[in-house]
Order: C-alpha cells, then sequence, then structure tokens
DNA sequence: CTTGACTCTGTACCAAGGTACGGAGTGTAT
DNA sequence: ATACACTCCGTACCTTGGTACAGAGTCAAG
C-alpha cells in the first residue's frame, strides 16, 4: 500500500484531488501558476494549498479569464504595507471589467428573453426574422 | 476614386466597417457565421447586414462564447409557426447559461470587494496573505 | 531485490480562432 | 492601356490552453 502522507502528495494525488490531469499540473508550473514544490528525491511534493490554487484557477477560468488573468490575481500576493494600494488598483481595474462584463451580460438575457416573449410565442406573426435582426430593429421585426 | 455603392460593398470594406481584417471575414464563411454573398465577377458584394452579423459576433464573443454558441443564436433563424417550441427552448437554455455566468461573476466581485477592503486598505493588518488564501478562509486571515 | 505503478524531462501534438502569404485575377483612375 | 490597389483561393502559420508520448529514473510492497 503506498504511504500517505497528510500533508504531502505527489503530482498524481494532487492531480486527481484538483480534477485535472497531470500534465495540467506540470504545465501550470511552466506558466506559472503554481509556485516551484518542494521535492523529495527528484518528486515534486505538493501540499492541500497547491489543490486549493489549481481549484481556483478551473473557477476564474470558467468565468472567461485568462490564465494571465488568474496570474493577476493570484499574484495580488501579500497584504502588506508596501503592496496594499497597488492590491487596491488591481482589484479595481478587475471589478470594473467583470461588471462591465456582467452588464453586457444582462443585455445579452434582456434580448433573448424579449426574443423568446415576441418570436417563440404563438401569439406571434410569422415574419421571418433573425435574432440579429430582432436586435438591431428593437423588436419591430416581430410585433404585429 | 473608388465608386461607392450603398449596398454592395466588397470584403475589404466589410471588414473595415466591421472593425475585422479581411481574412477574418473569409474565416466566418468557412465557419458559416456569414452566409454566402452575391458575387459580381468573382467578386464577394456585401451589404450593411453583414457588418451587422460580425459586430454581433465580436459582441456576444466578448461575453465568453464560442463561435459555436454565436453560430447557435445566429441559427435561432425564423419566427415562424413551426420554429417557435425550438426558439423557446433554445433561448431558454442560453438564457440559463448566462444567468449562471452571472451569478459566479456576481460572486466574482464581491470577493474581490472584500478583499480590497479587508486587505487594501489602510486599517488592516500586516500578517501575509493571499487572495486565494483569504477566499479560502473567508478572510480571517486578514481580520485583527 | 524484483516488479509494477508512479514520476521525471523534453518534445510533439491537438483544437479554437484567427493571421499571413504566394501567385493569379480584377477594376478603375489617369 | 497601364499602374496599382484590391480580390481570389489554398495553404501555412500563430497563440492559448492544454494532452500525449518516449525513454529513463524512483518508490514501496511482497
Amino acid at each position: 500500500m503506498k504511504k500517505i502522507d497528510k500533508e504531502l502528495m505527489t503530482i498524481g494525488t494532487l492531480a486527481n484531488a484538483a480534477g485535472v490531469g497531470v500534465e495540467t499540473v506540470r504545465f501550470y508550473h511552466r506558466r506559472g501558476l503554481l509556485e516551484k514544490p518542494s521535492r523529495t528525491s527528484g518528486f515534486r511534493k505538493y501540499s492541500e494549498s497547491d489543490v486549493r490554487t489549481i481549484k481556483f484557477v478551473k473557477r476564474v477560468q470558467a468565468l472567461g479569464f485568462s490564465l494571465k488573468d488568474v496570474q493577476d490575481l493570484l499574484d495580488l500576493a501579500l497584504c502588506s504595507r508596501e503592496t496594499r494600494p497597488f492590491i487596491a488598483k488591481t482589484c479595481n481595474e478587475k471589478i470594473g471589467q467583470i461588471e462591465q462584463k456582467i452588464a453586457d451580460l444582462k443585455r445579452m438575457v434582456e434580448m433573448l428573453r424579449e426574443f423568446s416573449l415576441i418570436c417563440g410565442s404563438e401569439a406571434s406573426n410569422d415574419s421571418e426574422c433573425r435574432l440579429l435582426d430582432c436586435f438591431e430593429n428593437n423588436w419591430e421585426c416581430c410585433e404585429k
């Protein structure tokens, strides 16, 4: 049976725990998303915190951010007197970007809802129109 | 001077108007995002509606959707009696996806705001913590 | 002390979404 | 009627974010 060290796991165990492939972990090293791990005799050794890092990467990525963006977030490194202004600045930039995206997505949902309501209901007419056209024409093309 | 036809422009004019490269337009043809244009003597001819299509593609794409997703939206083709149920279904699926994304992004913003407030303000302590850790530990690492 | 699962490094490959290039044809202003 | 910008098609190449070997070394159980 394999010896289980609560604190130090090998790359395979880490990958499994984080729900990614071993190659992905190594790729994240190359990209600098994971810091260089301690090694016992050539094998990389990881802790729970690495699992959390990878899960964080995956979560942020799923929100439409690039690995570069994720890196920025991870690099918001220390809460210290010197780094505070930079942290505040970076956070605010990122917040601005995300809020812009949320606003756009909301408009998109509005658009789809309206399209569904007007063009997808039984009451609508039979004019030929596409989502795109409806959007551009403020839905007039679908109304009676 | 080049003859300007209000209704029919060549690929270069289209690309320029839509803010993309000529090659991108041709690529969109290959992908089926733009329908086959009429041709005068071998040259593709486009109308204003093609400009709008490309802008739409770019907008939706910027929200984190793939070209496949964009194609789905564009293919919500006709408001006719037969296509209505399908339109309603597709719209609702897409709405669900987008709302999920919005919810995730909102949580992300919350997280960043809190981090900025706690770790980026003068009042915070000097403990070393990363965004990631703060997130995982419910911000306790940064509090006095 | 061997065996089998695991790890190492390096390089090659993949899909998406373009971008660039070569060689030929077109069209229009002068 | 010629120059020159624009277009055609096909193919090759680029970046991002991984995946997949190959060939060698390592660990731990039996």
